[in-house]
DNA sequence: TGATGAACAATGTGTTCATTA
DNA sequence: TAATGAACACATTGTTCATCA
């Protein structure tokens, strides 16, 4: 067992979270968790946001779809990669939450802990 | 800034506060803390333990000294290397705990919300 | 076996670079 | 510049080995 939590664990439980909201792709939930993280001071890496998603499509979680970004082609020809949920992949996440709730709770324990024994 | 706290900052913490309550050398504090953190299901390693212990003589915070374990020398002859502060060690303990404190803080904050935003 | 330490290997992450229909 | 991805380098950690009185 790991002293705490991965990133990559860390990042993969919100992406979860957001593709169950909604569908989406990378760059923009990577703005998202950039905007939901500034008040804790915490930046998540392009590369591991990447690497994540990467890591869910690998497991079987999510699939992929290419997609054009903007209405006329002609104008706006960015791609874009949508993320959603693979037939039986709701339920892999649903699994993996837990299990990675199980390790929060354990890591905040430790983290608290810390901050209990070692302040007067 | 890293995502979360280091082993190694997390161990040193714990080290620090165990020569505050009394001096004493590597493998007696390794297993009290091993001891300590089995119901977290934690096991810190030595490696981290001796490093730990090994930086904070760099930074001048502890100094060594080195003493027979037992009484009797024809007995027991265990060489030991014994932790305390040195001068200003203990001022610089503190800085670095205050220091430490506000990450551990950061960190709880993460994890927590995690545990409330992808979690129903 | 208790005690200390170093060497080495693996892993995770940060930074930079490449590409773009 | 938005978007995706890979390559590479680095730091932290885990595992193993060495030594010793």
């Amino acid at each position: 067992m790991a002293f705490l939590i991965a990133q990559r664990a860390y990042i993969k439980l919100f992406l979860i979270t957001k593709v169950e909201q909604q569908r989406g792709y990378g760059y923009q939930m990577l703005d998202q968790l950039k905007e939901e993280f500034k008040p804790f001071g915490y930046v998540p890496p392009q590369s591991e946001v990447y690497r994540a998603l990467h890591e869910l499509v690998q497991e079987g979680v999510l699939y992929r779809t290419k997609q054009l970004k903007g209405v006329d082609p002609s104008v706006d020809f960015q791609e874009i990669v949508l993320y959603q949920f693979t037939d039986d992949g709701y339920e892999k996440a649903k699994r993996y939450k837990k299990q990675v709730k199980a390790d929060l709770d354990r890591c905040i324990g430790l983290l608290q802990k810390a901050a209990t024994d070692n302040y007067a």
